[in-house]
DNA sequence: TGAATAGTGTCTTTCAGACAATATGCC
DNA sequence: GGCATATTGTCTGAAAGACACTATTCA
């Protein structure tokens, strides 16, 4: 028999991969903790669940802290929840992941960290507590679900060339896919509409621009 | 500015959606509530995290108070963690849901519920707090999931005939399919091998047995 | 005219979906 | 023989994947 039954008041959190794309590179938004524990080490940017607030409430929350942006695409991802991922006791996170365009937020430490950066999730440092395991599980997600899904609407411009969202898949993926059976595709899953414009001004032939019928989820059916 | 600024100490309780198949019919198990809030209720089996337990140990203790069955399929669905779902104050709930055999398990009342029943997915009574939010989010993610992963291992016996692994799919999705496209269809995956043996002694043909390679979850690549 | 990217079509293979006749064991 | 279920193959249409050349702008 256990002797260990007691129910406890754990701690929640969530925390935020928020990942974006600067210079053809997929990076993630890190903060260095500015207390106890980890003090130093790089971290998810996160928080603890405040009263009376939603966890998607408190995750939208803790991207606009860090990156001044309210409204891009934020999935909950999954909830971690060992109960030594914290030396200072328990503590229970809801792991979420948005993407976001890198023009359209400013890097600012907040007051809970001293110093935030954008790091190639290729090449990280250590990172506190399990948030490597996060991490791992948030690029499964997302490399996953914008096959079936309009998620990556957050991390273009409004108007964006078949070019550029090439490049953001390829990016996430880490792969290079042919650009005729990826036009083919992108365009047969009836999400994009053609903006009307073209994108000049660049020595090289004018592209179409395209837009995202709608930012709402829409998630396109898959079946046996 | 929000004067609700303060963190709070949430309790966590993990729900769990068990599944399982009655008479040709997708069933789910749910307690009858002996406490307040909602006392009299129906609800999902569920409870407290106990101290120094993980997430998926507390959802495969609930699973095994209910059903004495430990090691089904296990797997987390979503937290819910809105602040006015439980009327005694925060709550928040990490849902899992489960895949039982009918026969591996038997229901009787734990300590905590007064009753406890199988309820068809598609007549159920009125729910305590938001299961029935949590179960419409179980029933998508399972009709998804048994496409392309081994996650139905555990609501069939050992050893199985490709018409009862049909009929399973068959009750999940609520449809019917194709036997012959549907028995292509799943040996393509290469999840299933022969067990060697048949089905034999009722009156009719007999039926090659199949089992699972493995129990280990297994989840097919799907890629554009 | 050269650099850079946009834009486009065909063929092959694979997979999904529609469709029906024969085989086997048991009563 | 009759009942009940098992087992099997073909055709068609859609989508995936391989593959290469021409078009346009601007420096």
């Amino acid at each position: 028999m256990k002797y260990l039954k007691e129910t406890e008041n754990p701690k929640v959190t969530v925390d935020v991969v928020i990942f974006t794309i600067e210079g053809a590179v997929l990076k993630i938004l890190l903060v260095k903790r500015g207390l106890e524990p980890f003090k130093g080490a790089w971290a998810l940017p996160g928080g603890f669940v405040k009263k009376g607030e939603n966890l998607a409430e408190a995750a939208a929350r803790e991207l606009k802290e860090e990156t001044g942006v309210y409204g891009a695409y934020l999935e909950q991802l999954y909830t971690f929840g060992a109960p030594s991922r914290d030396p200072r006791g328990r503590v229970i996170t809801v792991a979420y992941f948005a993407l976001m365009h890198r023009k359209k937020f400013k890097i600012e430490a907040s007051s809970d960290a001293s110093e935030a950066n954008l790091f190639s999730v290729s090449s990280l440092p250590k990172l506190a507590f399990d948030h490597e395991d996060i991490l791992e599980y948030a690029l499964m997600r997302i490399r996953n679900k914008i096959q079936y899904t309009n998620a990556v609407w957050s991390i273009l411009p409004e108007n964006f060339t078949l070019g550029e969202i090439q490049n953001v898949y390829e990016i996430i993926w880490g792969r290079k896919t042919d650009k005729r059976n990826f036009r083919k595709k992108i365009l047969s899953l009836g999400l994009l509409k053609p903006a009307g414009k073209m994108k000049k001004g660049f020595r090289q032939r004018p592209a179409k621009l395209y837009a995202f019928k709608t930012k709402k989820y829409v998630e396109l059916k898959r079946f046996f």
